[in-house]
DNA sequence: GTCTATGCTTGATATTTATCAACTAATAGA
DNA sequence: TCTATTAGTTGATAAATATCAAGCATAGAC
């Protein structure tokens, strides 16, 4: 983890987080005063479950994974991050610790602000508070279709929604690289690897996808589509 | 569904929701005026999953059931709706439609507040701002929580799981009246009804509780912790 | 380039959980 | 009070999923 400075400034951040349109020149600089970048490594874990929410985090570049650590030692991979999001787990606001561990899939350039001056922009800034609101709701929103569908499809359907998971919301693309494991896709879709690893195959050879170890083509999104609303 | 007032103001009702607290006397008084109150009776529908959040909705007293209504006509039970929450679904600042359907267990009353009125309090109230976030935020950790114990743990540790919750966060008693169906319990802790009464029975016969289709006594408080904790 | 560790793959099997069918108990109307 | 309906219960069976064991492929380390 390195300490070099590469972005400028929050003001001329093209992978800032949207919502900081809504604080006045003031109020970005006091952000930018109150920033540290940080380069990750394959591998390395950016934000550990449990340690204090001193900061909120986002990324400049590069993709990680977030994920919760679960009974026995069995992850939960919730999503994966992405620039121009802001990672912060609802703990913040609760219990003041980090709800989920964020791990560098890829070269990572990080930026850490600092929790207080985020929370006291909060209170002053209405617009801002308000799309923070929004950004927390989105997300809960979310991890509650994610539970509906985990607890009501088969393994089938669960593969189908990560795997256009990733294909709509992170690669933007039919054609992408598999950056997750057998065993983390399992940890996504809450199954054992050797089962994804069957029902991939069983994708492939009905035609709806191509996939070797590193690679996924969506080759029938319309039957994907169709194995995750069926379950 | 009757329409008579019951309860005389927002600054007089004992049983309001607690951020209340950090509005003004003149805020409180805007709520005061844009409130409809109803009461339900048992089995009548409160707020629709799908329907317009016209409304933050918020129960004086009685008991209901918050539920989205998942595929194929399966449901999951997200929480028992107690008097002084808050009930208001993610969906209220993402996509304006109520997140889940919210049905009467007992005898009902419940405050209607105009969620106009809600938003643009909490736009010019910092202290307002700041415990909805964090009323939204205990709820979405909730949620992580509860996605981990249903993916993680096998159906004895989720029934405990839906067990301890109805002792320690709905009736503060180790002793109460079971206001959920086999097969409502089964929608909470996602297993088919006739596997919740078979775990009941287990339960039942090495001494952990007592139970009759209508009551649960827990006699083994730790040991029921222990089956949670387990998975 | 060879070696070694790690992840991937496959088949066989065990475990968990759901479904089905039949029956019993409780309950609300007529 | 009787009866019809619904919820609860039980055992048998089927389906879904996990685990285990073994072999294969691949990518770094040396």
């Amino acid at each position: 983890m390195s300490v070099v400075n590469l972005i400028n400034s929050c003001e001329s951040c093209t992978r800032r987080w949207k919502n900081f349109q809504h604080l006045t020149k003031d109020q970005l600089q006091l952000v930018n005063e109150n920033r540290y970048e940080a380069a990750f490594k394959p591998g390395e874990i950016m934000m550990k479950q449990g340690s204090p929410t001193s900061n909120a985090l986002f990324m400049a570049s590069g993709m990680a994974k977030t994920y919760i650590e679960g009974l026995n030692g069995k992850n939960f991979i919730m999503s994966i991050a992405l620039p121009g999001r802001l990672i912060m787990g609802p703990g913040a606001y609760v219990n003041s610790r980090h709800t989920y561990t964020v791990s560098a899939i890829t070269a990572v350039q990080a930026c850490f602000i600092s929790f207080d001056i985020f929370k006291q922009l909060v209170r002053v800034n209405g617009a801002f508070a308000e799309s923070l609101i929004e950004d927390i709701s989105a997300k809960s929103l979310g991890s509650l279709n994610r539970m509906v569908n985990l607890s009501q499809k088969r393994m089938p359907g669960r593969l189908a929604d990560a795997l256009l998971y990733l294909s709509d919301q992170v690669f933007h693309s039919d054609d992408y690289e598999m950056i997750l494991s057998r065993q983390e896709l399992g940890e996504m879709t809450n199954m054992a690897k050797e089962c994804v690893v069957r029902i991939l195959k069983e994708l492939e050879v009905s035609g709806v996808i191509y996939s070797d170890s590193s690679k996924i083509k969506i080759l029938d999104k319309e039957k994907l589509v169709q194995i995750s609303l069926k379950g």
